[in-house]
DNA sequence: GCCGACACCGTACGCCGTACGGAGACGGTC
DNA sequence: GACCGTCTCCGTACGGCGTACGGTGTCGGC
């Protein structure tokens, strides 16, 4: 799953744009844009939301908005920084209400929201992994986030990561699931037919005598698994998290 | 991050070289073979040890070992193929010991087996996270963690999702910190240029009456988690993990 | 020596991001 | 209205990527 984020860009260009505070003069010289930041990146999203990240490409993207790939270097200043502007995009899709109730449900309800988020835009969950984007909406999110481990006990290092705990978690589990998704994309090949053509040098060269335990788990845990179930390991995973983040709230 | 992967190859051609059984004739006609898939492999993954995998690409690699880029293609039939191939070499280097001692002590075994494997291999830790690779080296890797979570009254599913929760959380979490070298690398900015470069817009537009609790928090947990420490959420989110497990376990 | 199989690899292609500079559209000033 | 500076748009070209294709030379078997 590629990470893109700004290479090489300048900081401060970046959180210009993120923030829209590079100097929005009412008239200035020069010819009426007839573009945009924001219909650059809602068309970015949509793209990358349709057939993932790899497809979003400048020349593919100048396409759909009708303009030419260079057109777009006016208002962005590259590909990287145009990835970060879509990833705080869709931040703002979280929250509509705040995380309320117990500290469990609060902290389910941050889960929930970031897999949901990522099921939406699987793209996001691999953009951000890195150095923050440091946009408006992630610092709303990461706000509300804090509220729902707040005055639980939890010193500031502590409520930092246990939200960091969780995201990972969610992050890594979600990719699992584009991972499929990808992978299937890009092979042509359904999981069943990746299967079915990789199952039978599986029974060629697996010995049982060699993996015993292996061989005694993979026949039950697969088929019920799926080979790999992101649903599955996101359920019994959270269940272990909000456990081991209990035994430290309620100590 | 990139994952690459094995990519509308051929499922039956990948595991035939991740398992050298792809008919290795004692003598066949053709000139002999002044390069090998190991040789090729070991170069691939010293190279991305150095560099990082984008670095490595056919024609870098070609050049590495003294041939033309095409010739790489004799061996191995693409791009994807190799990455899968030095996946599995890689996951050799794990378990000289297989896992011992309590199930606390054996799951932190693997955990840390994981992540030391990902701190000497950053590039890995992206490799593999859809379709398992299904080589020699995943197998034994497998058995053995599978060994590390056996006969503690867990069934076949939990003890799979267990492996998936600890190994996604190690992957996610180590993630953190070459996603920290690929930024400082591909930015040319260490950390602290770039903070110096994005603290001055971050005081511009954080407004503390807007998001009251990360002005709490921030200035406590920034200067202590530097930004974000991936030691020490790997530790603390390792005891998290156990907690949440021994719940299960003890049950 | 002939033939088929095979290792090697140069050339070329399509795709990618983007540097660079030309052309034309604007608003302010005279 | 003309001039000038600023700005939007974007074509061309470049270097980088993976790899299709086919030519050349090296082997072993007959």
């Amino acid at each position: 799953m590629a990470t893109e984020s700004a290479t090489g860009g300048s900081p401060a260009r970046t959180m210009d744009l993120l923030w829209r505070t590079g100097g929005d003069v009412e008239r200035r010289p020069g010819p009426r844009a007839g573009l945009d930041v924001d219909r650059i990146v809602a068309a970015a999203v949509d793209l990358a939301d349709r057939e993932g990240l790899p497809a979003v490409t400048m020349r593919r993207l100048a396409g759909e908005l009708g303009v030419g790939a260079m057109t777009l270097y006016t208002h962005v200043p590259g590909k990287g920084e145009l990835v970060d502007l879509m990833h705080d995009a869709v931040l703002g899709e979280v929250y509509p209400e705040p995380p309320a109730g117990e500290w469990r449900d609060r902290l389910t309800s941050v889960a929930r929201a970031n897999w949901d988020l990522y099921v939406r835009h699987p793209w996001a969950a691999s953009v951000g992994a890195g150095r923050p984007i440091l946009g408006p909406n992630l610092m709303r999110k990461y706000e509300l986030e804090l509220t729902a481990v707040d005055g639980l006990g939890l010193s500031e290092v502590e409520m930092e990561l246990v939200l960091t705990l969780v995201g990972g978690f969610v992050r890594g589990t979600v990719g699992g699931l584009h991972e499929k998704a990808a992978a299937e994309r890009d092979s042509g090949l359904t999981e069943d037919e990746w299967w079915a053509a990789t199952e039978p040098h599986v029974d060629k060269v697996f010995d049982p005598e060699r993996f015993p335990t292996a061989a005694r788990v993979g026949p039950v845990a697969g088929p019920e698994l799926g080979g790999y179930s992101p649903e599955r390991s996101f359920e019994f995973g959270l269940a272990r998290l909000l456990d081991g983040i209990a035994v430290l709230v309620e100590r």
